[in-house]
DNA sequence: CGGGATCCTTAAGGATACTG
DNA sequence: CAGTATCCTTAAGGATCCCG
């Protein structure tokens, strides 16, 4: 089978589209943006992602966290504080993600997308 | 500035936020998948794609003719005839897709997605 | 045949208040 | 501080009908 086969056969797309429902997602990749770029706490996140919610907030990290992208470290202290990083594996996708990222640069950058 | 860098600046997302715009929404892997394949008629894709809506394939089909990863052919018969092809870009996406894929059938094999 | 127009339903996300 | 609970708005998509 090959390579083109292999995009074009049945169920090919359903892992990536639970990838897609993952990173495809409002602020997911803003989010893990800011966490590639260093450890960062939900407060921060809530910072610098200038005007997301925390309901969201809160609905990505867990989401991103599910799929061992990001890990979550609690610490047992008062007040509270909790930590998100990338795993290993959050390290191999973002990998992937740089390449689309740079697709874009190099096939979007003029076009304007329109809707309905 | 490093790749890492680059992940974790601003604006290194937004191109990537476009594509995952346009290959993010229902349907668009599974119309790509289609169209990868060989080329396709609209009648074919609503065929193939069991339950799709025209008006959804019909959007579908704009938003990535625009971003020029498909392109349409009309032939001014009747009745009409129209088909959708890869374009070169599109083959290149294709790549990328396929190793976000992999990195799915890695990764996410186990792994239930729950929300809210 | 290849869609566009219309109406309707649902789910995602925003805003805000509250709590361990 | 780090969320959860609640309420509300909006937009995406489904279903259907129709037309060149």
């Amino acid at each position: 089978m090959s390579k083109n086969d292999e995009l074009a056969s049945e169920k090919c797309f359903c892992p990536m589209e639970s990838i897609l429902g993952i990173i495809g997602r409002k602020w997911a990749l803003l989010i893990l943006c800011e966490i590639a770029t260093s450890t960062k706490r939900f407060g921060q996140l809530q910072k610098s992602l200038q005007g997301i919610s925390p309901k969201t907030l809160s609905s990505r990290l867990q989401e991103l966290e599910q799929v061992r992208i990001i890990s979550k470290t609690v610490y047992p202290e008062v007040p509270p504080r909790v930590e998100y990083s990338l795993t290993p594996q959050g390290e191999s996708l973002k990998t992937i993600i740089l390449s689309l990222d740079e697709w874009g640069r190099e096939h979007l950058s003029d076009t304007e997308i329109s809707r309905e």
